[in-house]
RNA sequence: GGCUCCGUAGCUUAACUGGAUAGAGCACCGCACUACGGAUGCGGAGGUUCGGGGUUCGAAUCCCUGCGGAGUCACCA
């Protein structure tokens, strides 16, 4: 048993014996000690003074006492205020240890006994390349799927892909206008760059045409709804909803253009999916759905034919469903979509929708028309928000134009790790293409963990130089950890091996690292829980903070003790086994050699 | 304006969900080590946790209020 839970259920019974009551669960609280006190794990008594009838420190006193006595994995307590400070046995640590070494996929639940639970990411618009913001979505789903899988769950990957609507028919059009029959070959780029070429081509004569207007004497909303080339885009979409067959075509044309551009942009990020769902394929029944609501009377239609849900009573505003020419919005869509899902995976516990915060609002009413449409999976409905990045120049917004290009990023990331690598030296024996395989791992954990380090909720800033830094709280630090522990297992032979006789004692950074390995199947469940790689990513970096400073004050494989240099290497290797497994639920890979 | 989220050292951030003297990294100053990979470790300085009230044994965290920032309230997605 874990020793948290030892003193958990130990506290239990201490509390009936010796004051007669039984506390709650939520009344025994287990926390790591403070660094300036003797111990390594503390049982806060404030909660239990109160039924237990004594001050604090008597509290503690006799609770000190009783485990003294009754738990041999207790070696001294000591009490401050209302803290009670618990020294752990030696003992305990190093079979904690080599228990996690014979662990097979240590801290990791049974695969599949956890209900299926359906992650959504990227769900990109077709008509643009993906940029930074598209990161954070992206690596942030990614590492919520893994790490509920790694959890027990079931787990599938989904992405609803935004095939259709007016955005794609801005590109189309452009295209037919300024093109003059270009393809991502004949102009040697990308499809996705290409199309979104023609998306920024549509805006600027838009742009043109509105301006005109406006000489003309309409004011601007009346410029922008009637410049022609909107007008056109409008035309196209009816068509495309009418199945003509030459803006079918166009639209498969170039839609397939992207997605070429997307599976190439995909396979360099290192992400995958399960199951792609296309707009273009359940907007139909979200149509459907607006119709059966419109007849059911959960809905309603204006005089002019556009249909919406009046949810003033939840405190939401009025909402359009369907447009009054009868084409399908983002709300349609992702009405049948998520319909669809539940069809396709009945046994769903749980959708989660990785999207930015500024869609809140968004899935609140979608939810909430879910519901009044009688779906109770509603429930099982969960936005996972995040803030968005800005970068040290300013704010990233796709419609103002300073997009960063996420290809452009990834190989900017990818060429400073090469530098640097280059700079250090210390890639003696390694081909050219493991070098380049390598750079690429570099930039890219440097990239990923600085985008998963914070607390997804907030906005964040993203400073390329900062998250390149091999020093501090950044992904190529912890791979330089694992690296440098790789190299000396290396040297270690099969001394990991061996069985730690009983009696060694060991120093307080030997018991602080073998806590933290100790900890990682709690920590790795409290992430699943609350859907936050960031609380996986500072983990690791405590972890590898106390192996690096284990490291530096007792030699491993210089220890002349047998059993204590076979420990040492056990630590060192149930570290690299933690480290490496919980990079890879980031998406990022630990090399040996760096 | 209504609603939602955020505000922590110069900068980027953490705080086990109400617990100890609010931790780290970068930058700055200093130190250690013939180093098992220095992409290291140790120390110093730097905080009225935006201001003001309240709740309680105890508040960065909960409540009220003011200020500041972001998002949203589209026949865009």
């Amino acid at each position: 048993m874990k020793i948290v839970q030892i003193i958990q259920s130990e506290t239990r019974d201490a509390c009936e014996k010796l004051f007669s009551f039984t506390p709650q669960d939520r009344q025994i609280q287990v926390q790591l000690t403070n660094k300036d006190f003797e111990g390594q794990l503390t049982v806060v008594v404030f909660p239990l003074t109160k039924q237990a009838k004594l001050a604090p420190e008597a509290c503690g006193e006799k609770l000190g006492q009783y485990f003294a006595e009754h738990v041999p994995e207790i070696t001294g307590y000591n009490i401050i205020k209302g803290f009670l400070n618990l020294t752990i046995a030696d003992r305990y640590w190093s079979d904690a240890v080599q228990q996690a070494l014979k662990t097979g996929n240590y801290g990791f639940s049974e695969p599949d006994s956890k209900p299926l639970v359906l992650v959504e990411y990227s769900s990109p618009n077709t008509n643009k390349p993906l940029h930074l913001g598209h990161l954070r979505n992206i690596f942030l789903g990614y590492s919520v799927a893994e790490i509920l899988k790694a959890a027990g769950h079931q787990v599938k990957k989904v992405q609803i892909i935004n095939d259709r609507g007016i955005h794609i028919c801005k590109s189309m059009v452009a295209w037919k206008h300024f093109g003059k029959g270009e393809t991502p070959e004949s102009s040697d780029m990308k499809g996705d760059k290409l199309v979104g070429k023609y998306y920024v081509a549509f805006d600027r004569r838009h742009k043109a045409e509105i301006a005109e207007e406006m000489e003309d004497g309409l004011t601007k909303e009346e410029a922008e709804k009637n410049a022609p080339i909107m007008r056109e885009a409008q035309q196209m979409l009816q068509r495309w909803e009418q199945k003509d067959p030459e803006v079918v075509e166009l639209w498969q044309k170039m839609n397939g253009w992207v997605y070429k551009g997307f599976d190439e942009t995909y396979a360099k990020m290192g992400v995958d999916f399960d199951h792609l769902y296309y707009e273009s394929e359940t907007y139909l029944k979200g149509k459907q759905e607006v119709a059966r609501g419109l007849e059911e009377g959960i809905f309603f239609q204006k005089e002019d034919g556009s249909v919406w849900i009046d949810l003033s009573d939840e405190g939401l505003d009025q909402k359009l469903l369907q447009r009054s020419d009868g084409t399908a919005v983002y709300m349609t869509q992702d009405i049948g979509t998520a319909i669809q899902r539940n069809d396709d995976y009945p046994q769903i516990s749980k959708v989660v929708y990785t999207v930015g915060n500024e869609q809140e609002y968004h899935f609140k009413v979608l939810f909430a028309i879910l519901k009044k449409l009688g779906y109770e999976w509603a429930e099982n409905c969960h936005h996972l928000s995040y803030g968005m990045v800005e970068l040290p120049e300013g704010k990233m917004k796709s419609r103002e134009g300073t997009v960063v290009d996420a290809d452009d990023l990834m190989d900017e990331m990818i060429g400073s790790a090469q530098s640097i690598a280059e700079e250090l030296g210390k890639l003696e024996g390694m081909s050219e293409e493991e070098q380049q395989v390598l750079y690429h791992q570099i930039g890219l954990a440097a990239l990923k963990y600085f985008l998963l380090k914070v607390d997804a909720k907030k906005n964040m800033l993203f400073d390329p130089v900062e998250s390149i830094d091999f020093n501090g709280n950044t992904g190529p630090f912890l791979q330089y950890a694992h690296a440098r522990i790789s190299s000396l297992l290396r040297k270690a032979g099969d001394n990991a091996q061996k069985n730690v006789s009983e009696n060694i004692s060991l120093i307080e950074a030997e018991r602080q690292l073998a806590l933290k390995i100790d900890r990682f199947p709690d920590v790795l469940s409290e992430a699943a829980n609350n859907q936050s790689p960031a609380e996986l990513a500072n983990f690791l970096y405590e972890l590898v903070k106390d192996y690096n400073h284990f490291y530096q004050v007792v030699p491993v494989l210089k220890e002349e003790n047998e059993d204590l240099r076979a420990f040492r290497i056990q630590l060192s290797k149930a570290t690299a086994v933690i480290l490496k497994k919980g990079l890879k639920l980031l998406g990022i890979e630990s090399p040996q050699q760096m």
